[in-house]
DNA sequence: ACGACATACAACCAAACGGTTGTATGTTGT
DNA sequence: ACAACATACAACCGTTTGGTTGTATGTCGT
């Protein structure tokens, strides 16, 4: 029922342990590719990446748009902000200042990030 | 055999999707506990327990030290970062700066032109 | 209308994962 | 010496993962 952050961060690492996911993710977040553009790209089957496609998909680390006949992925920066604020909090518990572990969803206004956009919260989801 | 940066990504990656993982991460990042008195905050075998350990110190997050009949297990807060940082590079590709990445990506010169901002903007990186 | 293309999805399979119990080995305190 | 503790590790088991092939549906160009 709760979309915990937990059950996110499950999704976003577990997204990411995959290098051909990574892969896509990188060219996915330089612009968008279609499906089987990207599925040119590797040594497996169409239906494959397609699965990696949506594996991304539901941790919100891409998201897809339909032109005609094709469907065009384009990666979300937001959620790999939110997956380095997941980092940046484990720093800050060995730093010491375990601020509020529970504070790791969103509204964490004090992050010395460098570039740091006014967007904090993801996109919610249900899974 | 050298593990490529790849591999060791999906070993930090790996380890990092597990929430209960991630939760041992936390408390060896705010200090030595040993495996035992680990597995006593988990409703899990200790055997478990002691497995989590040895995926998160095998992607080098956490290093163990031996103490008379103890295991004191701390996190290496350097491991973290070094995931920040590509998650960083990620955000990198984001904003068109493909620094040397592409020679990461395989150096296909094929449909990347969609969102290919001129802006030189001399943001400061660090890796 | 039709064929080639783009996607979606089900069924299947081997391997990896996350858990268990059991056993072995070393350490500490009495 | 010995019992209790701390750890390591093997064997096993059900579920998930990452891949396959096959089939169905929709879209574009001619």
């Amino acid at each position: 029922m709760s979309q915990t952050s937990e059950d996110r961060a499950d999704a976003l690492f577990h997204a990411l342990s995959d290098r051909t996911r990574r892969d896509i993710l990188r060219r996915v977040l330089a612009g968008e590719h279609s499906v089987s553009a990207l599925a040119a790209k590797y040594d497996m089957s169409f239906a494959a990446v397609q699965k990696h496609v949506a594996v991304l998909e539901k941790a919100g680390l891409l998201t897809k748009r339909r032109s005609g006949r094709e469907q065009l992925a384009s990666g979300d920066v937001d959620a790999v902000r939110s997956v380095t604020s997941m980092l940046d909090e484990l720093e800050a518990v060995w730093r010491g200042r375990i601020d509020r572990i529970d504070a790791l969803l969103g509204a964490d206004p004090d992050t010395t990030s460098p570039t740091a956009p006014p967007s904090p919260t993801p996109t919610p989801k249900e899974k």
